[in-house]
DNA sequence: AAAGTATGTCACTATTTGGTGACTACAAAA
DNA sequence: TTTTGTAGTCACCAAATAGTGACATACTTT
């Protein structure tokens, strides 16, 4: 044990310990238990400290960031350059590719998301809603700029969500419909089919 | 209880039960306790006659069918007229179709998908194994027709996964990206998403 | 130095989990 | 009628679960 008397340590290790076993194990296996043998500490703290495994949970949520982010691409945005349709193609390939690497390299993150998947509470709730707001944002400076909402919306939609899912499904699967979803090189033929359908919305545009 | 003595009924019985659970509170307050108390039935008969919860789960993912209903699409392809674009254009889109509206009716298979991006056992491994077989099928031969599966494979990735996440997704989100997809509406503009990225890209082959 | 507060330890309860052995009740074969 | 196999019941076990109350040890304030 660890008797050091130093509160603020001992629940940055609980918090820390939340974060090792969602990557280790995902969230199935977490409990009152669990936690507190990782973090190398009474249980009882968790209630003293957090109110329970909830509060533990959502100060864990609340530490890391788990939306995309794209609010740094949106900081680079050249406000000048939005009418010019080349920037916003290329503005678009860079959103997709972040969220591709996003979504590819952050395990904490394909954990989260699955739990939103799995079970829904308070936490998984506040998680999702900020998602959802932080995602469409994108969306909405592209379809003001096009002014079609009504069709791009649902195209920008379908290609998150797939580029989401053959992340989460990469955890387990070596292959989807026959892509290699394990691979850097298989990576790279999903990334250049996202740049693709780019093109191909853009040049549709272009007529 | 039921003293009636009929294996057979009892096994079933225990079949459905999972179902109903599966279906009611998904997979993961799923066990021999669980599972009995739903089939009124004595938990050590789960033991008896499946050798335990495993067994019990092979059982019913194998009455099931959980692979996509590609087969009944594949049965009505019309050999002779593979070589017609137009004719590989509106079948790709009944192919997603099919997909989307599987995806989304079928909560049963909404649970299974989830499933297996939990938790990976001799069960899902198999599960997830014969859907990509058959779903990567259509993929082949379509590839085989453009004789571009390089290009068109990572598209047809994207778009089904999309699908999906989005069908899993709406089992507790009412929107993603802004989109609807707790509503007929949305999912129609889903579906409108889809055609107008098949009908890009086959205009594309055109040129 | 004494008192009080807060950090951390330990022991305990009650419930639920997966799993097993012993039992009864019935039905068909001998 | 007796024997034998099996469907179903029941009682128990060990382990793990969430949660609580009592205690000791330190640090701080008076």
């Amino acid at each position: 044990m660890a008797p050091q008397r130093d509160k603020e340590q001992t629940m940055q290790r609980l918090i820390d310990a939340v974060g090792t076993i969602i990557c280790r194990e995902g969230f199935r296996n977490i409990g009152v238990n669990t936690v507190a043998k990782e973090a190398d500490v009474d249980k009882v703290l968790i209630y003293r400290y957090f109110g329970g495994l909830d509060g533990l949970l959502k100060a864990y949520a609340y530490q890391k960031d788990f939306w995309l982010n794209v609010d740094k691409l949106f900081g680079q945005i050249d406000s000048a350059r939005l009418a010019d349709m080349n920037y916003l193609r290329e503005l678009t390939k860079q959103i997709l590719h972040g969220q591709l690497t996003e979504m590819r390299g952050n395990k904490e993150l394909q954990e989260i998301l699955i739990w939103e998947l799995v079970e829904r509470n308070n936490l998984t709730n506040q998680l999702a809603a900020d998602r959802e707001e932080k995602g469409a944002g994108f969306t909405r400076l592209l379809t003001e700029k096009l002014g079609i909402a009504q069709e791009v919306e649902p195209l920008i939609a379908i290609v998150i969500a797939g580029v989401t899912y053959l992340a989460l499904r990469s955890r387990s699967d070596s292959h989807f419909n026959g892509v290699n979803i394990s691979s850097v090189e298989g990576w790279n033929r999903i990334e250049e089919g996202l740049n693709k359908i780019v093109d191909l919305y853009f040049e549709s545009l272009a007529k």
